[in-house]
DNA sequence: CCATGATCGACAACCAGGTTTACTATATGG
DNA sequence: CCATATAGTAAACCTGGTTGTCGATCATGG
């Protein structure tokens, strides 16, 4: 019964091969030539889609508020990730859809997760790789589409 | 061989269960009059731990500049977490130390993340549980003890 | 013994990305 | 037709990063 491991072990192994995913897709973007995307980034573009969005959609998925989210369509629109055009069914809208560079980075992220994945099935073998992912299912049901890590770590509130 | 899920859904669901477990220590946290803190600090305290730092040591630990260090060191210091004394064998530096508030913090994370672990058994069974922890070790050998998320996470360079 | 260089902590100016409040323009439903 | 709700924007502010600079203190080599 003796645990012998300090009891923050486990979520820091959870979070270091998160992190360990998401910093390979880093360096590929990186050597793409998409070099100041930083990890939280990564749930803009996820949030955003290859079916685009609008700014109070946006800033629900992310888990912010719109003013937020409009801050960063800006931003990634200045870096040319991303384009905005009037809605023509309300006016008051504004489509926001990925550039050619924007989903460049998402299909490169698509790839690189897949490349990593593979390396794990490597590392630990098929069987062990599905049961893991089934386990963290188990452990968190439900919670899988949540792209609100931006709102969750800032200092808000 | 087809996997229906996309890249991303591993990488995610290692984040929801780090999520998880902090969340469930922040929830604690709040409860016992910790209300303030954001997930972020769960690693600062950390790295502060109970022997104490000095903001540059601190800096390097979590992956930040000195003067970032210094300006979260003060944070926590008008919360009345840390405290700072001078070094009698080096007036250079000050000592950083938790104060009771700050080793609270401490206490209770550990005890939350026991005891979200002791749910996981209870979920997965240990035998699964052991086999989790096994394979994220393999994954990311190594790599347990940086607690450098914050410089990670944030815009920076 | 002291001059030089390294280190520690602080301050200032700045930036990114959040927040709230307030506003305009446009839809929509009674 | 008007009242209300919604989309986007702007301003002022906060936190927590950054770099550059600086004074004070230690450590070392001449």
């Amino acid at each position: 019964m003796g645990e012998s491991a300090p009891g923050h072990e486990l979520p820091l192994r959870l979070f270091a091969a998160f992190r360990a995913a998401v910093d390979a897709v880093h360096d590929d973007l990186a050597r793409a030539g998409h070099e100041h995307l930083r990890p939280m980034h990564g749930f803009v573009f996820q949030a955003i889609g290859t079916r685009g969005t609008t700014a109070v959609e946006l800033g629900a998925r992310l888990g912010v508020s719109k003013q937020a989210a409009g801050k960063t369509i800006a931003a990634l629109e200045r870096q040319g990730y991303v384009e905005r055009a009037p809605d023509p069914h309300d006016a008051r809208r504004k489509a926001v859809r990925l550039t050619d560079a924007g989903r460049d980075v998402l299909d490169r992220s698509a790839r690189t997760f897949a490349r990593v994945r593979a390396q794990w099935a490597d590392t630990l073998g098929p069987d062990r790789l599905e049961r893991l992912e089934a386990d963290l299912a188990d452990l968190t049901p439900g919670e899988i589409w949540r792209l609100d890590a931006p709102g969750w770590f800032g200092p808000e509130r």
